[in-house]
DNA sequence: ATGGTTGCTTAGCAA
């Protein structure tokens, strides 16, 4: 099972593109974030041509997250529900080829110190208390999508510069820690050598052709799904040419 | 310290 997930910076902005990826990188499973389209507007008819039923979990402008599948989808669930503020569109999980799989999109946090980078915090802990609630670590589930934390030195092309940003600062990496503890495996981080692979670069200073990235984009796995991974790996192809995403596509191969 | 870019929505926010 091939697994692939991709902040896509508006599904309008991006269907085309996403489209001829599909085509032609044929995963088996995509989770996206960032739709920023109302469920109506999501191209589940297109997607459907193509072989792929989807469940979505949308809002206008911003967020959004969904899960494309080759299988059905089972027993979709959408937010924390854990009598939180629900209101902003960034978990989505449902079952599919015998895994549980979650679209996360994690907030970004804003500037350091500000309600924002708070309110990242807080998320991470929902996020850790909502696997407790629902998940069980020795159960098949994979987490993944646009984390907005490099959980590593060697996830950050330029480490001195981004540590005092709300995407490399100590209290966000700290901060994921509880969820990994729970029982999640960074599933990239076991099949890559450490260092020079990102999935997102700033529009903005020519970050992509200099080569300043971020590895935020994080697939994450319980041990019965660790197990059986045999490959990871990022397409930086999907990053270049006209009108990309930020993010590049992070990929995942699970043995049967 | 600021601004650099893109998307959504229409001047300004979010990322």
């Amino acid at each position: 099972m091939k697994l692939a997930c991709w902040n896509i910076n508006s599904i309008r902005a991006r269907k085309e593109r996403l489209l001829a990826w599909l085509d032609q990188a044929r995963p088996d499973v995509l989770c996206l974030q960032e739709t920023k389209v109302v469920d109506a507007e999501f191209p589940a008819a297109e997607l459907a041509e193509r072989g792929y039923q989807s469940v979505v979990h949308g809002q206008k402008t911003y967020n959004g997250v969904a899960i494309v599948s080759r299988q059905p989808l089972n027993d979709p669930r959408r937010g924390f529900d854990d009598g939180g503020d629900d209101s902003q569109c960034r978990l989505l999980v449902a079952e599919t080829f015998g895994v549980r799989v979650a679209s996360v999109y994690v907030p970004n946090g804003g500037e350091l110190g500000s309600d924002k980078h708070q309110y990242k915090l807080a998320w991470l802990a929902r996020l850790r208390a909502w696997l407790e609630r629902t998940a069980r670590p020795d159960q098949p589930l994979i987490l993944c999508g646009d984390f907005n934390v490099a959980p590593r030195e060697s996830d950050v092309a330029y480490p001195e510069q981004w540590r005092e940003t709300v995407l490399f600062h100590p209290s966000v990496r700290e901060a994921l820690q509880p969820a990994l503890a729970w029982g999640l495996r960074d599933l990239f981080a076991e099949k890559v050598p450490a260092g020079g692979v990102y999935s997102w670069w700033d529009y903005r200073q020519l970050a992509f052709p200099r080569g300043d990235g971020l590895r935020i984009d994080l697939v994450l796995g319980t041990a019965p799904v660790a197990a059986r991974c045999e490959k990871a790996w990022v397409d930086r192809e999907a990053r270049k040419g006209k009108q990309p995403s930020d993010h590049a596509p992070v990929l995942v191969e699970l043995r049967d």
